[in-house]
DNA sequence: GATCCTCGAGTTCC
DNA sequence: CTCGAGGATC
């Protein structure tokens, strides 16, 4: 700190032999720390006592304070990071992190087995499997001695059981490492599986996790993929310290290291006992990938990276259940908590060949234990107003520590579900964590049920605006008709237009809205841009500076997109995606309007995919309300805008809205490059005709189709006359 | 007409 | 996360 030196001009306050010296010394502690470390964390003999550990550590600080120009990122000194940053930068994962299939049954067990079998026999066809020979067993596996042998006669197919790398279900956070040249650079969090954070501040500190891989010859990138997790032991001391010094004590294991994981400051992760253990990897660049998922982990315990020794290779069904059992008896004395197991197919040529089910590898399956459950009293069941209207019955609880968290509120759904789960106000129930996170009633104790336990009853009006509950023959749930009269509704169309995919109004919650609703302030979301900061601060727990920011916020809301707008809008049957449907087809919103505006014609909204004719219906509905245009009025007035692109809808696809229907084999064209055809002009293709079917295509050996076509009067075309008829647009 | 899949809506806790 | 509804597909 004495003085700023500068690297590369040795004229300064060092002499080029002094550094030279600090090089050298500075290379031997990093030695030995790192030695230390092991001895510390990995074979729990520290060989020096700790005061003298941070006096080396404090050597070598203060030598690369002094000499900037040695500090290099697996320094064991970057473990404890300097200075707080500004919230976490995005990480884009170069390959996605997925998530999981689950199961809880064995059926599901066994499910998941015969999908896989099924999967790879068939991908295979003819050339027989190339699983692992059905000699060898376990240990074998992972040397995979040669090359992939001849395939095996199909002969034996059904006998050869597929095999797994059956290992635990960490309860903690998947974290990716990222070593380039066999150095840490970068971790992240799993975020939404495509985006993460980037924690490596926080991840240097965590003692277990190399910041330089042990080889000599490392890959040129390495991403290792696993989970931080704390122990048990780690978490209650945590707490004990938490506890006496005031702090706040931490629920649970995973969310002290969640919150642990969070901390801008990573000199408080620091001192968080985190661990990690490595089960998968992302990108992988100047190494062979080892052929099974029980080498590479084999290989990560070569390179430093910790791994779980409870793993095992398995064949079958069977294998996996034994597994599963086998864990599930040791799970109370395991020294950290698991929620599962998970088995993937050992082989990376058999997991390719699996692939992918929209957003999980059907190579995999997390195996859960059944969620922790608790009894507790339901202590009275009241109805929430939903923006829809929607009449949600809700369990207010006893307080009970159930999965990890107090649970008081639950979700009953609708009517139904409490018939069928036949509970009532009084009741001992049975409360779960679905998926671990949202509380669920399952079932009351019948022969609890005290003599003066209630039935809940649907009320008749709706208890916030008391107009009249409605509910439709044929659907679930019961509806408020109060529409936009009813608070409840008005509030939660608020909320929902600022929330965070919709405006993205930051720091209005519902404690707000709900003041600005109740003290008549604001009505529709186009009062939220009259809002000055003179009448917000009047409000409670609103400050100049809450007031202020919330103004900021409005101002840095009115830019947004259109998509976004007709979202925020909030019309029934239209979320996110159908918004950006709209958005892409209509270009301006005024487009969109005016198509409403023409009465009751929908083909225009039909042709944009994935609208149908309730939801055509839905949006006509909307924009007819003259309501409903003024308030988007207003907004545009108070300097909503977004960049409208060119009148896609002035120049709309001449096809749009036309369902096409191919049947037989066309001269020319095959079935895809027809279908691609029509669908460039906004055509839709359909696989079964219908009374909704603009045309038939027909080509030779067209069969049913073609009949039912004309039976329907549907017009038929041959290709020529699509041909003529698409050159005519 | 049945079934699969995606989207929308509602919900909990920290 | 879960359920139900709507759309698409077979």
């Amino acid at each position: 700190m004495s003085q700023t030196s500068v690297p590369g001009q040795g004229a300064n306050a060092h002499t080029a032999t002094d550094a030279t010296a600090a090089a050298q010394r500075a290379a031997e502690l990093r030695i030995e720390l790192a030695r230390h470390n092991r001895a510390y964390y990995e074979d729990d003999a520290p060989l020096i006592p700790d005061a003298e550990y941070d006096r080396l550590f404090g050597e070598l600080v203060a030598l690369e304070n002094d000499f900037p120009e040695l500090q290099r990122p697996d320094s064991p000194t970057q473990r404890v990071g300097g200075k707080p940053v500004e919230g976490f930068a995005p990480v884009v994962h170069r390959v996605p992190m997925l998530s999981l299939n689950n199961g809880f049954a064995d059926e599901d067990v066994e499910a998941f087995d015969r999908r896989v079998s099924d999967g790879l026999r068939d991908v295979n066809g003819v050339n027989g499997a190339s699983g692992a020979g059905s000699a060898g067993g376990v240990g074998g596996v992972g040397g995979a001695g040669g090359v992939n042998t001849t395939p095996n006669s199909t002969g034996d197919l059904f006998g050869t059981p597929v095999e797994y790398a059956a290992e635990l279900k960490f309860d903690g956070l998947a974290i990716a490492l990222r070593y380039e040249q066999g150095v840490l650079v970068q971790a992240a969090t799993r975020g939404d599986g495509t985006t993460g954070e980037d924690v490596t501040a926080n991840i240097r500190t965590i003692k277990k996790i190399p910041l330089k891989l042990d080889t000599d010859n490392p890959p040129d990138v390495l991403e290792v993929r696993g989970e931080v997790l704390m122990f048990r032991a780690d978490f209650d001391k945590l707490n004990q310290a938490q506890e006496a010094a005031g702090e706040k004590v931490f629920v649970n294991p995973r969310n002290a290291a969640a919150g642990s994981l969070r901390q801008l400051d990573s000199r408080i992760t620091a001192k968080r006992p985190l661990s990690f253990f490595a089960y998968g990897i992302g990108e992988l660049i100047g190494a062979t990938m080892p052929e099974t998922h029980s080498a590479l982990l084999d290989w990560y315990v070569t390179l430093g990276i910790p791994v779980n020794e409870r793993r095992e290779v398995v064949k079958g069904a069977d294998g996996l259940l034994k597994f599963y059992r086998e864990v599930g008896e040791a799970r109370a004395s395991l020294p950290y908590d698991i929620d599962g197991v998970v088995y993937k197919v050992n082989r990376r040529d058999e997991q390719d060949r699996l692939g992918f089910v929209s957003r999980a590898p059907r190579f995999a399956l997390a195996h859960k234990f059944p969620a922790q459950e608790a009894l507790t009293t339901l202590l009275d069941i009241e109805v929430q107003v939903g923006r829809t209207g929607a009449i949600t019955p809700v369990a207010r609880l006893a307080p009970v520590f159930v999965g990890g968290a107090t649970v008081t509120n639950a979700t009953l759904h609708n009517e139904d579900e409490i018939r069928r789960k036949d509970v009532m106000i009084g009741d001992t129930v049975i409360v779960r964590r679905a998926g671990d996170v949202i509380p669920e009633v399952v079932g009351s104790v019948l022969d609890r049920r005290p003599a003066d336990a209630r039935a809940f009853v649907m009320p008749t009006a709706c208890p916030v605006c008391g107009s009249a509950i409605e509910k439709l023959p044929d659907e679930a749930i019961a509806r408020c008709t109060g529409g936009l009269i009813c608070a409840a509704q008005r509030k939660q169309a608020l909320l929902h237009f600022a929330q965070r995919r919709a405006l993205d109004i930051e720091g209005l919650g519902d404690k707000l809205v709900e003041q600005l609703v109740d003290q008549q302030i604001i009505r529709t979301p186009a009062d939220l841009f009259k809002l000055g900061v003179a009448k917000l601060a009047a409000l409670d727990r609103m400050a100049d500076k809450s007031a202020s920011n919330l103004v900021a916020a409005l101002e840095k809301a009115r830019h947004t997109t259109l998509a976004r707008f007709i979202f925020a809008l909030g019309i029934r049957h239209v979320g996110e995606a159908t918004a950006k449907d709209l958005a892409r087809h209509f270009g301006k919103l005024d487009n969109l309007i005016a198509v409403c505006k023409r009465d009751s014609d929908l083909t225009e909204l039909l042709a944009v995919p994935d609208v149908g004719p309730i939801v055509a219906e839905s949006i006509n509905n909307f924009f007819c309300e003259d309501h409903n245009v003024e308030v988007i009025e207003q907004l545009r007035a108070a300097g909503v805008t977004w960049p409208e692109s060119e009148p896609a809808a002035a120049a709309p696809l001449p096809l749009a809205g036309k369902t096409f229907v191919l049947t037989g084999t066309l001269p020319t064209l095959s079935r895809d490059e027809a279908k691609a055809m029509l669908e460039a002009l906004g055509a839709k293709v359909a696989g079964s005709v219908s009374a909704k079917t603009d045309y038939v295509v027909a080509g030779a050996e067209a069969g049913s189709k073609l009949a039912k076509a004309e039976a329907l009067g549907v017009p038929v075309l041959d290709e020529d006359a699509m041909r003529a008829m698409l050159a005519a647009l």
